[in-house]
DNA sequence: ACAGTGACTGAACGCGTGTTTAGTATCGTG
DNA sequence: CACGATACTAAACACGCGTTCAGTCACTGT
């Protein structure tokens, strides 16, 4: 049984242990996940023999960046939307959004995660398609979001757009590693007008596109099989 | 000039060369641009020797994968706008879709091209931002698409929307190499109706997110593009 | 004082990578 | 036929990778 009883908990962040950890998030949000554990390694001063001593091995070191940043994005969270299915505060929302500077290291990281996709991606995508969705519903009760004919697709349409726009910006554009909140901001310059302008007005001005695609792809019935088979056209 | 034969593979009348490039292709397509060369040679069923004998390097194989996908991309294009600078035709726009099987590797290779980022990714959203900035034009002067406080920015936008969402959706669930068609029309079923909606109808109710995002990012008084910030050290 | 334990390192190992080399078969052309 | 160029391969090479190993150091409990 391992007990740190030299160093209080908080103290913990500053061990090697720690260091290598934050150093990993580091280069793995700047080069992906296959910069170099060398790299790592020298990034936090220590041999590469000590990162495996502490985690194991590489997988491990990418797994512990992966809890690292589940508690902070859990941690940033909890001032939002409070407790567990709580409702989002949209002040809140946007002094989250002005620490970026705070924040920047661990969202490139998830774009990584996102642009590598794997067990992880997935999990974080369905927790955020479940809020979005309690979001939009929470506006369409409230009157400020338009119903739509399949929520469930909706809400995860508009994760998977809003996140691969930022996944392929930073593929394409790659943040400079010293300035990580520029990234965030330069995005937010670049396109926050297009995107509030598209998602109130909408583009198209006639629903002929829209009618042939809802004849094409029907939204799912009911789940429950009381309805006849055949849906409005 | 090549004829076709009742080979066991279609592949067997090419010539080692292009055998070689369709496998890397298809080898890229599948696993991303880090598949091992000795992989795609025995793929093409040659020695990984043959494969730098015939390009040079890894490199030289990855640049003739890009050509190749490049000249797919113009003959596939050219019956949907003709001559350089025409009008999309979207009865014949319906048509390339359906035929997505016989385009189900070069959309997969692109995919993995966006992903990767690089100068030809850059490139080629810049041609598609192009592109979809003088069909909204054409659009708005129709009546047919909704005017904007900046087509420049709305036109890169919706680019990077639609691409991030297919790189994203692709990351998380990776098509089956065998179907790759699937992977369209699996995409497809699942967001074609809420994007129809999207952007037809639009997703908020009321303007004041809109405002707020005008009044904090507003829209260039003057028509001149901005650059993407070069930020590399 | 003294074993014990964990932090830590330099050097090496095994492996997979892209690439090179030397050599063989095959083809086109004088 | 002769010969040069091309297609092609087996084997080896050089290198970077994650990982292992043997050993040193510092600290801790008995």
């Amino acid at each position: 049984m391992i007990v740190r009883s030299a160093t209080p908990s908080d103290d913990a962040d500053l061990t090697a242990r720690a260091r290598i950890r934050d150093a990993a998030l580091a280069r793995f949000a700047a080069d992906g996940f296959g910069a170099p554990l060398r790299a790592i390694a020298a990034d936090a001063g220590v041999s590469p023999a000590l990162v495996i001593h502490h985690f194991g091995s590489k997988d491990g070191l990418r797994h512990a960046c992966d809890e690292q940043v589940r508690r902070i994005v859990a941690e940033g969270k909890e001032p939002v939307y409070g407790a567990p299915g709580g409702h989002p505060d949209r002040a809140d929302m946007f002094a989250l959004l002005a620490d970026v500077e705070r924040y920047g290291v661990p969202t490139l990281y998830l774009l990584r995660v996102f642009q590598a996709g794997g067990d992880l991606a997935r999990e974080l995508v369905d927790d955020m398609v479940e809020l979005t969705r309690t979001t939009l519903a929470d506006g369409v009760a409230s009157g400020a979001v338009r119903p739509s004919r399949d929520e469930d697709a909706r809400a995860r349409y508009l994760v998977m757009l809003t996140l691969g726009a930022l996944v392929v910006d930073q593929a394409l554009h790659p943040a400079d590693p010293g300035d990580t909140g520029g990234f965030i901001r330069g995005y937010m310059a670049r396109y926050a007008l297009p995107s509030a302008e598209v998602f109130t007005e909408g583009l198209l001005l006639d629903a002929t596109m829209l009618d042939a695609v809802a004849a094409t792809w029907p939204a799912p019935t009911d789940p429950t099989p009381t309805d006849p088979p055949r849906t409005r056209t």
